[in-house]
RNA sequence: GGGCGGAUAGCUCAGCGGUAGAGCGGCGCCUUUACACGGCGCGGGCCGGGGGUUCGAAUCCCUCUCCGCCCACCA
């Protein structure tokens, strides 16, 4: 038994039951122990790329709180530990702190040291793409050791022998051999197809990174003129695509246009002749009902243009700049080729928001423009860490099949346990509303590469359709500095030769295998059938729509699976005004100083306090009750084990009414607060125990 | 536009069919061994509005209002 210490020292405690438990290494997972006695948990790998607040505290404590309980049943607690260091994030990180930029073109150089003492004004520096992930290593590294101080102080109980991080060489192999899986079964393709597309970080996204934000923009009227008919008005927010023109549409049913279907209109400006097409998705109420398509101006454009026998007519350029276009022979075939030519001059080169502005000029000037531009407010997609609308371009991309899937996603959704149970909605909500394909490759340096080459022909072009995918036991590897079996490195980017894959996969690609990670799929599968599915997986609810559902999607894919079966979904910490704590509005408390100021426990409870789901507002009051608490029953300890230190541990010894009658309230205590902890309500436990402790010290 | 949550004391929240609860804050009282890193007590609420079910509704049903979130629309 541990001495009641006679004072309550927070710090003091913490540091000495951490080193206890780390001593008896209560928290180790035995391998030797079947399933039915694990209880393994999908501990959330946290993003390194900067310090941690307060809600991490908070939700991380939540789920301890629950493996704590296990652990107390007797359940064999499989709690492991990862750092996502890999993605965007990272590496923004690392251009920052050591003024580099990685150039995949460049050879790996084995003697390169970064350095953070740099002038200010210093050129960024361009290095290999083996040497940017090498100081990706050196900063992660840094931020793991301060949130691993936090965690321990914080009284955190994972395995400490079971660290992980997304970037590391099982990270890489685990996320490679999912892609080779998923390749071989046909759920990955890749595909030359317009892409959602990030100008300012030049890659692809995924619909499930894509957020809408509300932005001024304004209708523009303009005429367009028809063989044969009067002109018509069409109205656009994007007129600088009208060189991209392809077609317009109106309703099937709308009596203005009848006449009009099958016939041919004419681009002002561009004097491109497009056809008049009828199409559900063209509302008579908005607008003028008659609408261009572009490729592309939006999600529509590219469902209108798929499927159909129409031009690609591509304007933005994958730096989100107006591309050099000839009005030359097809795509881009005009009646007026000189006209056109002079025009597009005045574009070319020209951001979207410049052109914009020129165009509106060049409107007005041919007498095309209806009336002046009408301001609106509307929603705008963006890439969720993106400073500029978001544009489709066609580029050649990897897919993971999704749309085929949604109803068994669905179906695996219903196998999971929700907690609480109304965010399946959300879940639901989001595998409903799919309208594409994962695309798992990103263009960009710091993460998983493709372990993928293609062979060149005798012109040096390469031939994306015959994929040399690496063999299982090569991995990790990456095709940018190994060459394939049957070449040598001499060949690399030559006639004849081979050229690697120079993308990397999306983030998510290696965090939605967290539970095959730890569990060591698929190459130890006796320990995997000894961890998966897991019993729990906590998480924020705001990434269901990425970390749990791409987590359901690969578990499907791979095995017919869920990952877990529980899904235990915690709220936001929310600042006194109730606004989301994030580091861009700067409200942001770090945890380290409350920690000191009000001890574990105190930061434990009011942890603990807040319902599963629920956002909780950042309220100190709360963690004063916590210290009191403690502080309460370190003396109600002292006191009876100081003076019923001796009472009978036979319960049918206890005669007295006012005993027995104590003993069977908290009968009912432990009853209801194990009823509670099963069903994931910590909140719930807590609020029961606490009552009956100062009823039992009242008394 | 669809979905999900929430509205209970000044504040943060619990209760979810049987006489309105806790903590904080406010006010008052109490220090010679469990606890001043404390303890005890007092005030304070037409349980968002309206309707219904019921012997009985904060609690169940319908409806409205407001707040938050998720998803969709984006010509």
């Amino acid at each position: 038994m541990t001495e009641i210490p006679q004072s309550y020292d927070p710090a003091k405690a913490e540091r000495e039951w951490s080193e206890r438990w780390e001593r008896d290494g209560i928290f180790r997972w035995d391998p030797t122990r079947s399933r039915a006695e694990t209880f393994a948990v999908d501990t959330p790998p946290l993003t390194v790329s900067g310090s941690l607040h307060i809600g991490h505290a908070f939700s991380f404590t939540q789920a301890d709180v629950i493996v704590r309980y296990q652990r107390m049943t007797g359940k064999n607690t499989f709690y492991p530990i990862g750092w996502d260091d890999n993605g965007l994030a990272t590496e923004r990180r690392v251009q920052n702190v050591f003024g580099i930029r990685p150039d995949p073109r460049k050879a790996y150089d084995p003697a390169w040291q970064p350095t953070r003492e740099r002038p200010k004004d210093a050129p960024v520096e361009e290095v290999s793409r083996r040497n940017f992930v090498e100081a990706c290593g050196l900063v992660t590294a840094e931020d793991e050791r301060a949130f691993e101080d936090v965690w321990r102080r914080i009284g955190l109980s994972v395995d400490w022998t079971t660290q992980y991080a997304t970037i590391d060489e099982r990270c890489r192999r685990t996320s490679q051999l999912s892609f080779l899986d998923l390749e071989r079964k046909g759920e990955a393709y890749q595909k030359f197809a317009p892409t959602v597309w990030d100008v300012d970080d030049r890659t692809a996204v995924a619909q499930a990174e894509i957020e809408d934000r509300e932005l001024p923009g304004a209708y523009h009227d303009i005429r367009f003129s028809v063989d044969g008919e009067p002109p018509i008005t069409i109205s656009t927010t994007r007129p600088e695509l009208l060189a991209a023109c392809i077609a317009v549409v109106a309703h099937p049913r709308d009596e203005r246009f009848r006449t009009y279907f099958g016939k041919t209109a004419r681009t002002p400006l561009f004097h491109v002749r497009v056809p008049i097409l009828p199409s559900e998705h063209a509302d008579p109420e908005k607008g003028t009902g008659i609408l261009m398509v572009c490729t592309f101006g939006d999600q529509a454009d590219v469902e209108f243009w798929r499927g159909r026998e129409l031009p690609l007519r591509q304007l933005i350029g994958l730096d989100g700049r107006m591309r050099p276009v000839r009005f030359g022979p097809s795509p881009f075939e005009s009646a007026e080729p000189g006209e056109a030519q002079a025009a597009w001059a005045e574009l070319e080169g020209k951001t979207v928001k410049q052109a914009q502005a020129k165009i509106v000029e060049q409107l007005r000037a041919a007498d095309a423009l209806v009336g002046e531009p009408r301001a609106i407010v509307h929603a705008v997609k963006f890439y969720e860490r993106g400073s500029r609308p978001l544009e489709f371009v066609p580029t050649r991309q990897w897919f993971v099949r999704l749309l085929v899937h949604k109803q068994a996603l669905l179906e695996q959704g219903r196998k999971v346990e929700w907690r609480p149970a109304y965010m399946r909605a959300r879940y639901e909500n989001w595998v409903e509303g799919l309208n594409q394909d994962w695309c798992i490759s990103r263009q960009r340096y710091s993460g998983v590469p493709f372990p993928v080459w293609y062979p060149l022909d005798a012109d040096g072009a390469p031939d994306h359709s015959r994929p040399i995918i690496a063999a299982p036991e090569s991995l990790p590897v990456d095709p940018l500095s190994a060459a394939p079996p049957g070449y040598t490195e001499a060949q690399r980017d030559r006639p004849g030769g081979f050229s690697g894959d120079p993308d990397v996969m999306d983030t998510w690609a290696t965090s939605s295998l967290t539970p095959q990670i730890a569990s060591g799929w698929p190459l130890d599968m006796d320990r995997h059938a000894k961890l998966f599915p897991m019993d729990m997986r906590p998480q924020a609810h705001e990434i269901i729509r990425t970390w749990a559902f791409y987590t359901i999607v690969k578990a499907w894919l791979h095995e017919r699976e869920i990952p877990w079966r529980n899904a235990a979904i915690s709220g936001w910490i929310l600042d006194p005004d109730r606004k989301k704590m994030s580091k861009s509005k700067g409200n942001v408390v770090t945890p380290m100083h409350l920690l000191e100021q009000y001890g574990s426990d105190a930061v434990r409870y009011w942890s603990a306090s807040g319902r599963p789901g629920t956002d909780t507002a950042f309220d100190e009051g709360q963690m004063k009750v916590g210290r009191r608490l403690a502080i309460k029953m370190l003396n109600a300890s002292k006191f009876v084990l100081g003076a019923a230190g001796d009472a009978p541990a036979d319960l049918s010894l206890v005669t007295r009414p006012l005993d027995r009658a104590m003993l069977a309230d908290l009968g009912g205590v432990v009853a209801e607060c194990t009823a509670a902890f099963d069903a994931y309500d910590y909140a719930r436990s807590l609020e029961r125990t606490e009552r009956f402790f100062w009823s039992f010290c009242d008394d």
